[in-house]
DNA sequence: ATTACTGTACCGTCTGGACGGTAATGTCAA
DNA sequence: TTGACATTACCGTCCAGACGGTACAGTAAT
């Protein structure tokens, strides 16, 4: 996504693909499916992407990117407190949930098509949890707030979003206190 | 399950299913391949099971009802003390892990082949949140526990447990307390 | 001439499921 | 007791459709 404009081909395809896990489940997407959402021919989308799994590919490295870097963003507001990266990790949470983003379904499609697409995210979380760790001064604590954060993302993934909005604000609210004192 | 002895048809291929998934990825669990691993015809699968949709469904259904049971299980031996529900959870999870369970990948085939396969799980997983948020004296508190469970077993299942055993334990103890003063 | 496609035709593979058997196990009347 | 029939639990084959991917000729813009 490169700023305002047309977007170009391979933002096309790929938030069509996303668009696509979403509604008709992250095993039916096909490249048919996603060529004609992109309103592109299959042949255009097979120039861009040589095969589905590197479309997969590039969707689960565009999550990373964009998490990474608002992490930046929200880490250099807040210094270099103690806190400050399960912190960032509760604003980022609280950010994408006011935009009401639609679940991530993109990581799911990936999962289906072939697990190994999502070891760099594997890897990814392994580093953010050693940041964490390192930079709180109660690491269960902090661990606790990060594992609930997951499972707050991960419930929508798996269509299993219950949680009224009272809830999920009563959620933030305590998941904040917990990383201020961490 | 009915006891020990050979297991029932149904049972195999149940079981069957879910390694694959746990095998293969939850995106290629195709009958033939359940019905071999089952040491059956696939014609003696669709006898039991008449469609792919009602194996996914069965399986399902199974893993409810195991949670159901050991939650019963659970509470009964806490009496009703105003965190005995959430504090069950914090159990059953540390059962489940030092069994350690493989991941419950029938759910997320499941997921794959049909996102409302998972419309029990979705009321349950209701349920269980008004039971915890009315059994306990702080709900905010429980919420967080409960959801940093949900993180606990949906990282795996997406392939992505990335936690060392001394993360685990430390964490579980955290939660264990969090649930005592619940 | 190169880039970024379009459009169509096609191929091989996989998969869910339908279908027609069949062997073993009752069930029941004569 | 026995023969007739019904049910259960399964086997093995076949098929239509979907899907990923290839091939290739054409085109419009740069």
């Amino acid at each position: 996504m490169t700023g305002p404009g047309r977007p170009s081909s391979r933002d096309r395809i790929m938030a069509a693909a996303v668009e696509l896990a979403n509604e008709v489940g992250p095993g039916h997407v096909s490249l048919d499916a996603v060529a004609q959402r992109a309103g592109i021919s299959k042949g255009g989308l097979l120039y861009n992407f040589p095969s589905k799994a590197k479309l997969l590919e590039a969707i689960v490295a565009y999550h990373l990117d964009k998490f990474e870097e608002h992490l930046l963003d929200k880490t250099k507001d807040k210094g270099d407190k103690a806190n400050s990266v399960i912190s960032a990790c509760v604003d980022i949470y609280e950010v994408d949930c006011k935009k009401d983003m639609p679940p991530a379904s993109g990581i799911l499609a990936a999962l289906v098509e072939n697990p190994n697409l999502l070891l760099p995210a594997r890897g990814f979380s392994r580093r953010l949890i050693d940041r964490i760790r390192s930079n709180s001064s109660n690491e269960a604590s902090a661990l606790v707030v990060y594992m609930a954060l997951e499972g707050l993302r991960c419930l929508p993934l798996l269509d299993m979003d219950v949680l009224s909005g009272e809830e999920r604000r009563l959620l933030i609210e305590e998941l904040r206190r917990m990383a201020d004192v961490t």
